[in-house]
DNA sequence: CATCTTTTGAGAGTTACTTTCACTTGACTG
DNA sequence: CAGTCAAGTGAAAGTAACTCTCAAAAGATG
């Protein structure tokens, strides 16, 4: 994610491949990360999300304010941070380079939602309630769909030969994006109910069909 | 737009049809949003959109600062509020029935982006300027762009005999918008050279041949 | 153990936005 | 045209998200 930026690795001499054994602090970090994330998903579902503060969360997390904000650029981003992205990425890469590119979309994302389903449901419903109800998530949201866009663009363009930049790429890419977002803003307005997967597909379809109404 | 609630009119007693003669009131209203938004637009392009604050806009448009939250309910607001989105449902509703939906909207937004062309283009620019360079106005445009959706997917419903809520109009609309989005971005970042029109209708091409790549 | 570096907390500051209330100023009525 | 009513405005105080700075704490390192 775009708030995690790369930080230095211990230089450790484990054998090559091997996730390096991350040092104590490494580990406060991630502890504390989660932390927040625990907290703050604890206290929104309790009081609703504008009534939950920062500072609220910083004593759920015992940690102070300014570590929140150490740790997450915004309010949103606590809620919004995941790491798919380089997942979705890796995935898309190993897809057959002749595979309709409609279809290795469809292909992973699909798998990305199996998985997100599959090990962290009830976040996801938590996060597409606030999706519906919270027009800052919403917004931020969009902004955190556009850095996906760039990275699944460079991925879809290098497989063509195309510029990551090109136009036709980046249409592409939004309007399955765009796409995307309406199905679950719809999932979520009609109680989460009916099978995400399904009604993604759906949707991709449409676009397939050449958006013949 | 979502801001602009509908005020009470002077019963006046003109003819059917002519437009009501705006009291002195109305006519003040008018002229303070106005001032706003023009304070805003000069300050911004001499100092930047974040150096910029409500109290200097305030006071360059001679209001106090509660009078223009009174009239804006967000600081991007005051530099996106427009009013093409009446506009464009009324084109739409125009539109012979038997269209395809595709075709009608690539009518109507070349129709309304030329009026905005011609008559603001330099507000255009601006607006697109600060699309690409500030978040918190492309995450607010987002928002505004999904209250176009609502119109505009009323719209087409109602001349399909589908409901405005269907998945299939609503995915329809959110990738027409979001490849118009990225059009958008895309000519702005790059120095917004070329003629926006053809591009959209390059990108509107993609998505009626079924986004093969 | 001593030193160096990273992380943290405390505190003060900025700014967008909210709410309340008294005051002014158009608009309508008799 | 005076009086009343409603709408619009400004002043002021408050909230909460974020920013910045700096000194203290705590892991890493030789």
């Amino acid at each position: 994610m775009a708030t995690m930026a790369a930080t230095s690795r211990p230089p450790s001499v484990s054998a090559p491949g091997t996730p390096p054994p991350l040092g104590l602090r490494e580990r406060k970090k991630l502890r504390t990360r989660i932390a927040i994330r625990r907290a703050t998903y604890r206290l929104i579902s309790e009081q609703g999300y504008d009534a939950t503060t920062i500072e609220q969360i910083a004593e759920a997390a015992e940690v102070s304010p300014s570590t929140v904000f150490r740790y997450f650029a915004t309010k949103e981003d606590i809620v919004l941070t995941d790491e798919y992205d380089p997942i979705m990425e890796a995935e898309l890469r190993n897809r057959p380079a002749d595979e309709p590119p409609l279809e290795s979309l469809r292909f992973i994302m699909a798998k990305a939602l199996t998985a997100f389903l599959a090990s962290e449901e009830e976040e996801l419903r938590q996060r597409t309630r606030l999706m519906v109800e919270v027009p800052a998530i919403r917004a931020r949201m969009t902004e955190t769909m556009s850095d996906t866009a760039k990275v699944l663009a460079r991925a879809l363009a290098d497989r063509s030969g195309r510029s990551p930049d090109d136009l036709e790429v980046r249409v592409f890419i939004a309007a399955v994006l765009g796409a995307l977002r309406e199905v679950t803003l719809y999932w979520g307005e009609h109680g989460q109910e009916g099978d995400l997967i399904t009604m993604i597909n759906q949707a991709l379809d449409t676009l397939e069909g050449g958006l013949k109404l």
